[in-house]
DNA sequence: ACCTGAACACCGTTCAAGT
DNA sequence: ACCTGAACACCGTTCAAGT
């Protein structure tokens, strides 16, 4: 997994050369990339790629994700791999893309709050459907096609909802931090017994990860419209 | 960094083995041996260990804390370190508890709702200051001493602040999540342009991540107040 | 009893040599 | 032009041999 740039460099979307791994300039270079490129003759392509590691994520985590252990899955050597994606940090990047994807956006007809409450359980839905791709979650900002999709979409929402811009987009990324705090901690083993074992042995009920989820959107949901009514 | 455990698989803390890392009866297991323990002659401490550990990864980041890195870094051998530790991950555990010990409780003259704000900026803070060791943070359960302890000061005061404990309880839990959220998101990658390009592009002010998490956390603690009004 | 050099079984990635 | 075997420079961990 690769580490946060070094804080005081150059802003990475505006420099010159290769744009760093997720950034949307990497995003949309490789797009052109992915368009100038002849079909493979040996039948491998990204798609197969991707769907296959992650179902080796799922089946074994993210430490049986290695490019060998990937590459004998694919019957091929994982030097050949290195002609689809440039390093294991970048097929990262492309699962977790690939995973947010899954995301089924709310129904137009739907209330702003309906829809917001909607996405937010589409995301903790799809990253639930693969707790041990979790961890590769903080690896490149989320800025795939699909995770901007998903993002454009949550603003949208929470302006539906009636929430001025300055409201809006504090309240959108604040709630995107809970969601992903609560699958990350919930699916992770620091959540999974943390402090509830605590809680047990002073003789409280234990609630599940999802009562907790539900609890903390609806306690700020209604923070948040207790603290900005909407215009009448 | 160790994965999860096999859904399904009997409880780890009531089997009679060895304890995996990091659960409670991990950590007591663990104090019984250091107290039967004779002192070392090599100089090498397990304090010693982990301050050099974690220096390591805040100046080089968590993929330079490598078993062989670290023993050259103390002046010996990858073996000798495992007379310390069993292993990498035990390592990252250590080190993680060691930086949670660094949290301040609050006042005690405090009111209950001021003592929940303070103990959540002191997570928070402390975890910012070494925002490197952020992933190593989801690799055990926070059961460690100073983990405990902080959960303990964080339900106590939840209560301290007139919520019954069918609320207090997940209140916590979900503040914690929180928190935990916007320090993994706010300072890894997946934060540092995340939606936020997004929205300038769309001419709205990106806020700080200091902001989000000001305005999720006092919405959160106001929604709460508003659906259960203290007694009284 | 304590310590550790050297080995084992892996990694991600590169590149020269093949087709 | 495309593909890949073999190598490079690492890993975490173990254990027999040393003191």
């Amino acid at each position: 997994m690769s580490e946060a740039s070094v804080p005081g460099a150059p802003s990475l979307e505006t420099v010159g050369g290769d744009p760093e791994l997720g950034v949307q300039r990497w995003w949309s270079e490789r797009e052109q990339r992915l368009l100038r490129r002849r079909p493979r003759v040996d039948g491998l392509t990204i798609e197969r790629i991707i769907l296959t590691a992650l179902a080796l994520v799922d089946v074994e985590g993210l430490e049986a994700l290695t490019v060998r252990r990937l590459a004998d899955e694919l019957s091929t050597g994982s030097a050949s791999l290195y002609r689809h994606v440039s390093s294991r940090d970048e097929l990262l990047v492309l699962v977790v893309d690939h995973v947010l994807g899954e995301i089924v956006l709310p129904d137009v007809g739907l209330s702003g709050r309906a829809k917001v409450e909607w996405l937010s359980k589409e995301l903790r839905r799809v990253l639930i459907a693969h707790p041990r791709l979790l961890p590769a979650l903080t690896a490149s900002p989320l800025l795939g096609p699909s995770a901007v999709r998903g993002a454009q979409n949550g603003l949208g929402n929470m302006l539906e909802a009636g929430f001025a811009p300055a409201v809006a987009v504090p309240a959108y990324l604040a709630m995107i931090d809970f969601v992903l705090g609560t699958v990350y901690f919930d699916t992770s083993r620091a959540g999974q017994n943390s402090s509830t074992l605590l809680i047990n042995g002073d003789g409280f009920d234990r609630p599940s990860a999802a009562e907790v989820f539900e609890f903390g959107l609806r306690t700020f949901l209604d923070g948040l419209t207790h603290r900005f009514p909407p215009p009448q």
